[in-house]
DNA sequence: TTTTAAAATGCAACCGATTGCATAATATTT
DNA sequence: AAATATTATGCAATCGGTTGCATTTTAAAA
């Protein structure tokens, strides 16, 4: 490793015969600094290949310019898209990305939490692990008023903003959907109701049944960690009930399209005698056939309100702690896989 | 912003009536200091919520515990796999993952490799942009010495190690393949042939048709951006040819799958009419119907593989230098788009 | 008890940029 | 030409750990 020597502002300093105080200041383009004396400096920096040095900067300025981002997993169609969105606005203002996942585990979001803090990170965006039931190890950054939003995944607390969809409202309208276009005995595939999202979904399901008086069948209701065996599991359970449902929702797509797979290879014809409501709008769900109604949730824009509204607090241009929650628009997309009978509009 | 102030190893010095730099050691539990000590100041420590300021550490030291990974989209099935990966191994590794993506331009990537070295990372992951020619933009990094690794989109450099799949041999097989099982005329749909990825698996199925003696037909290599809009263009295309392909290799699954659409949708039975093999086993090749033969492309190994390379080479245990290319499995998985008629074997 | 070896701790100079305040250089006004 | 206002630059402390070397303390050997 030919580690030549790295060039400081005092070497620039030194050729240009000015101060360090000079250089740094008209390395920034500070207008105090006279204009030819900033153009040498800088095209110096330039030949010698300067290259500031942040930690430097960042011990005497106390900022660092990083968020940091702990989601559950980071191999996902939908996360994938949020941290797309995040690094786009991230990057146009300035910031990097520190990113870390926490496999689900309460342990390792922890240890993240730790790592983030050590390194200092000017704020959070956080997706809670399936474990989280309380926010504690997030206190540290509470205590320090360092910046923390929760996405998707949240958990409400009074100084922190959440940016989530309404997923009761979702939830809501998926089952009425359904239930709109004639289907009466529902399934419900819920994920860990620990967190929000499925205990919203969950709550939507059942106000759309009491809102069409029908009364909430417990057996139609199964938990599950919403994977591909999930979907397939709960395939050949419906397959061996006596009553089985005339429609399922499930609370992600890949549950629901296996689901769905599975029972058409059992020769279940979809939608007509069972219907299919999926939820996240995952490429798959506009492959699979009949193509899967679903609520479209939008990962791009969540992550890019949550940096936004992170940055735009950083910058002192809004303030986190005035606005609690806020709900991006996600909106139902019908597809082929619940076209039965009649419509009530 | 109830900035208390930050403890340091002052403070706690102070308090022990020590000096900083015993606190300092007894922090990291060295040896040289006393046990009891020790305890008294990582307790005190700890009391106090002391965390170490990594700056002045990084300052100090030279060395940031950074990793920066540069991506042309975060925004994939396969890339968040790659991530997965490499977060798992870094974090293990006591390692920070600063992540960027390139939007697929060149400019975008000279951008970003500006900040990865303005932010001192320890090592850089890449895959380049579609419109990376050449890596003269790394130079500041090669000449200090800082090691690259690149991934999946590599370019070759002598002081650069490169981690990939087989792409030509995965090529060569997914046509052979088709040629055993009978079909002829096979298109092949690529990507933009800057990219050694696509160039590659272009040459494996050049080559396959060439054992079989058969001679490439430019009219059945059409080069696209492999989008699911690609794929439908694809397919209209086909369906206006007067003397149409039987089969279709497809670089990239999205591709595949809705140019296979397209077609079944006008009539064209798949696997018999056209067979079709894809690139990537996204998700969405095991749902579409039929499933679409495709190959493995091993993401999660793949972010695994280099971010394990680039930490053993940080810590002395390896030497990027002397390995240049580091190939992963990659088979083939046979699935019904490609099942006509005799097979070889 | 004195000498020697081993263990613990401290000193002080770094690392490199930032910034409030003072001073010097230049321009403007009288 | 002297006095005043502007503009440009420098001084020096600061941010908080780290580490080679010196020094002190304690333990072991003579």
């Amino acid at each position: 490793m030919a580690q030549e020597k790295e060039i400081t502002i005092y070497d620039i300093a030194r050729q240009l015969n000015i101060s360090a105080a000079t250089v740094s200041r008209g390395l920034k383009d500070l207008p105090a600094i006279n204009k030819s004396t900033r153009k040498k400096i800088q095209d110096l920096a330039k030949e010698l290949g300067y290259r500031s040095n942040t930690f430097a900067s960042n011990l005497r300025k106390k900022n660092t310019n990083t968020i940091g981002v702990i989601v559950p997993r980071l191999s996902s169609y939908f996360m994938s898209n949020v941290l797309a969105g995040m690094e786009n606005i991230a990057s146009t203002e300035g910031y990097n990305l520190i990113i870390s996942q926490s496999l689900e585990t309460l342990k390792k979001e922890i240890t993240n939490v730790e790592t983030m803090f050590a390194n200092r990170v000017d704020g959070l965006l956080v997706s809670l692990s399936g474990e989280t039931e309380n926010l504690d190890h997030f206190e540290p950054f509470l205590r320090k008023g360092i910046p923390l939003i929760f996405f998707d995944r949240i958990k409400e607390h009074s100084k922190c903003m959440g940016i989530i969809i309404d997923n009761y409202k979702s939830g809501y309208e998926a089952t009425k959907h359904l239930l709109d276009h004639g289907y009466r005995r529902i399934m419900h595939i819920s994920g860990n109701t620990i967190s929000q999202v499925y205990a919203e979904r969950l709550r939507g399901y059942k106000q759309a049944l009491a809102d069409h008086r029908i009364a909430p069948d417990p057996k139609l209701i199964i938990t599950k960690n919403l994977s591909e065996d999930a979907g397939i599991e709960a395939a050949e359970h419906i397959l061996k009930m006596k009553h089985r449902p005339d429609a399922v929702f499930s609370a992600n797509d890949a549950c629901a399209v296996y689901c769905m797979r599975t029972l058409k290879q059992a020769g279940i014809k979809i939608p007509d005698e069972i219907g299919f409501v999926g939820f996240n709008n995952d490429p798959m769900s506009k492959v699979v056939e009949p193509n899967l109604t679903t609520v479209n949730y939008p990962g791009y824009a969540m992550g890019e309100a949550a940096a936004t509204q992170l940055i735009n607090h950083l910058n002192g241009i809004s303030n986190i702690r005035s606005t609690n929650i806020i709900i991006l628009r996600s909106e139902l997309i019908i597809r082929e896989s619940s076209r039965k009978k009649k419509t009530k509009n």
